[in-house]
DNA sequence: CGGCGTTTGTATCTTTATGCAACATATTAA
DNA sequence: TTAATATGTTGCATAAAGATACAAACGCCG
């Protein structure tokens, strides 16, 4: 309730972000010995050490064994570092998606490796929240010991919802939800007290996709998911843009046609509904689906490649259009209709290179590889990342609810 | 060049934090005294003493005198607190815009309060950046006398250019610049050694629009600043997001018809030029200005309400597309053409809820009011923003440029 | 008018974390 | 084997915030 980037360090502040400071560079740059610690944090080699300690005696750092005594040549002079690493297993957390149809589970190490998945299918039309939050957490615990509970560290949610940053859901079209505190739903529903997040599932998504990555941790990255809807997700120096009420990014709901009469939004061109519908006008089969529509575009059939074309038209006027705006430096396609961008790549920026003023940039368009699990690994990792700042539950001795009003 | 966020704090570093700290406080709250300040900051009353010694010493802050013994009746127990205040002329800061037909200049002090201003007309079309630079400079300076130069802290420079963080003019169509560093061009050209920094124009107008306000110092505002071209500008929690190279918020090329043929961007629709364009085909006056079209459109003209009604259309479009990507929740509208709003503010509103879906929240739309010097003031603003920040000349002791160089 | 509670500002002392310097250690180069 | 170099550790100095106590300034109330 305080004022934001107003707050003053204090002496146990200042050691605090230290160490927070330590585990992230740990984590984004794998194993440093102390010394290189020290550099990188800009502090003192003894200084350093005492962070390493406190860290070590918390369980969370270890000294590394190398495997490889001599490994790529060049060894400098001097006494080599012992490399540090985060303890992989000393902490846990976990992510949830809950989907339209299905329900998927992850659980991610202090590492951010994936410990395992569990996905089940689900009808999140006909279930009310409830007994949603209730079969998604029965999910996410099923495979974790009683005994390893007490190391979990923090829960999160993703979903196809609008929603607060304190996970309070103003809306879930696809879902039938409105106006339920989703997060506090889940915390309840915890038999452990752990810190619990909820997120967009576009957005978690996003945020899986870059989260650790060193390569992208400046510059802004727009994320897309095409799937029947069609969600995004900006990421903005490594961090998620939720705009004001958590909708930053829907680029779906962009109106790409205004054709009198019938205006479209992106979501309904470039939406896995909209080519399967056009695809089954023309396909010889009963049943076709969307692989068969892919076979048919790669072997240049003309009806395919039309519907294929007028989907590049789109999606380049989609992405030009948000570019205009927000201007990413990179763009990350994801969701199985993704799979058709490799195939009309060069349409897609002959359509931008067509639609802009030649003197902007454009950012780089890539592919994410990741499965089905990306929204639930990128809910896991809000976690993680709490973890990893002055947040963390770590540092919440006794100060965690204190709440001082004061007069104007 | 080292790793950002990940900067651990020296025992130097947090006084230095406190105090800028306490600085923004005195600038955002104005007056308070040091228990009301440990109490803000979450420091303890002696420590804040402390600081505000500091600051006094180096002439930053001061008691205030109260004029009014007793004010507004609810004076609580307890002995009252001494008020702190900045000192306003303890250090300055220049803002310079150099536009098309004008070049502007502000001198803003530690309240970010106007002490004085300096417009001049121009022809930035037929002169080269290095002459643009030496009159804006002296015209920025010419006020100034020589034994109160050694307290400015700054100089910002806003013009309507796409240029990267570090000032470096990428393009400038209006001014036919391209590829210079205007940011290094200021600073040779400055009798002093001060910081520089250059900014978008439209970029600019939106610091200063928000700079200091408590009001929106969270959430996500647009600015649109309408003229004969239309900038943006996008303020993010009281920061503003420039993008990957400093186009963010340039909506004025957002295409928002796709009228096969004739494709317009919003800037061509909702300019001063089309307005007038369109305006002079219908009107009786040899001459016409935009004064004329606002009273024909306040008489119900219907030539020209029918223009007017094509513009909220535009601007109504123009403004659904973006926040469906940024997601504001405020928008604000500067530029001569804003005048045009109120006639036309329940039209806008009619079409936008008839553009978008209902389920989405939409912005609250207001004026700025600020006059021609506002891109300036921004400017200004910047410095302002940096000298109470860590980055502050303040803070640079001999630690300004050491580059450690490490390796993989 | 004078005690009483309350809040502020300050002085003194303690705590804590970092920086600095020195040193033992481990490795390469000569 | 010696010199050079980088690492990890240790003891000490420093700096800044917290804790505590106390004088000062005010309203309230009898």
């Amino acid at each position: 309730m305080n004022d934001p980037a107003l707050t003053a360090s204090s002496n146990r502040r200042i050691r605090q972000n230290n160490e927070v400071a330590a585990l992230r560079a740990l984590h984004q740059f794998g194993r440093l010995s102390r010394a290189e610690l020290a550099r990188k944090l800009r502090l003192n080699r003894s200084s350093s050490g005492h962070i390493i300690a406190s860290l070590t005696a918390d369980g969370l750092v270890r000294e590394a064994i190398e495997d490889p005594p001599e490994q790529s040549g060049h060894a400098r002079a001097g006494r080599p570092g012992i490399k540090l690493e985060l303890v992989p297993d000393a902490i846990f957390f976990l992510g949830v998606e809950i989907g339209v149809e299905h329900i998927s589970t992850v659980e991610i190490d202090l590492g951010t490796n994936i410990v395992s998945t569990n996905v089940e299918p689900f009808d999140g039309r006909s279930i009310n929240v409830e007994a949603a939050v209730d079969r998604a957490v029965r999910l996410a615990l099923q495979s974790i010991p009683a005994s390893k509970l007490e190391r979990c560290e923090g829960l999160g949610v993703s979903t196809p919802a609008q929603m607060d940053k304190n996970g309070f859901v103003r809306l879930a079209p696809l879902l039938g939800w409105r106006n339920v505190h989703l997060a506090e739903l889940v915390r309840d529903a915890l038999p452990i007290r752990v810190p619990v997040l909820a997120e967009n599932d576009a957005n978690a998504f996003a945020i899986g996709a870059t989260y650790g990555r060193s390569e992208v941790h400046s510059g802004v990255t727009l994320f897309l998911v095409m799937e029947s809807g069609v969600g995004g997700g900006i990421i903005i120096d490594g961090n998620l843009f939720r705009g004001a009420s958590g909708l930053a990014g829907e680029i779906g709901h962009l109106i790409v046609s205004d054709a009198p009469g019938s205006r479209r939004n992106l979501e309904q061109l470039i939406g896995l509904e909209n080519i399967m519908a056009e695809y089954r006008k023309t396909s010889a089969l009963s049943d076709p689906t969307f692989g068969n529509f892919l076979a048919d575009v790669q072997h240049r059939l003309p009806s395919a490649v039309s519907i294929a074309e007028e989907w590049a038209k789109a999606l380049a006027t989609g992405l030009v259009q948000t570019c205009r705006i927000i201007d990413a430096d990179k763009i990350v396609l994801g969701g199985s209709v993704a799979a058709l961008y490799p195939l009309m790549a060069a349409r897609v920026a002959a359509h931008i290179h067509a639609t802009q003023e030649p003197s902007f940039p454009f950012p780089l368009i890539t592919m994410n590889d990741e499965g089905t699990v990306g929204s639930a690994f990128g809910a896991a990792c809000m976690l993680h990342q709490r973890y990893l700042s002055l947040e963390s539950p770590r540092f919440a001795d006794g100060t965690a609810e204190l709440e001082k009003a004061e007069e104007g």
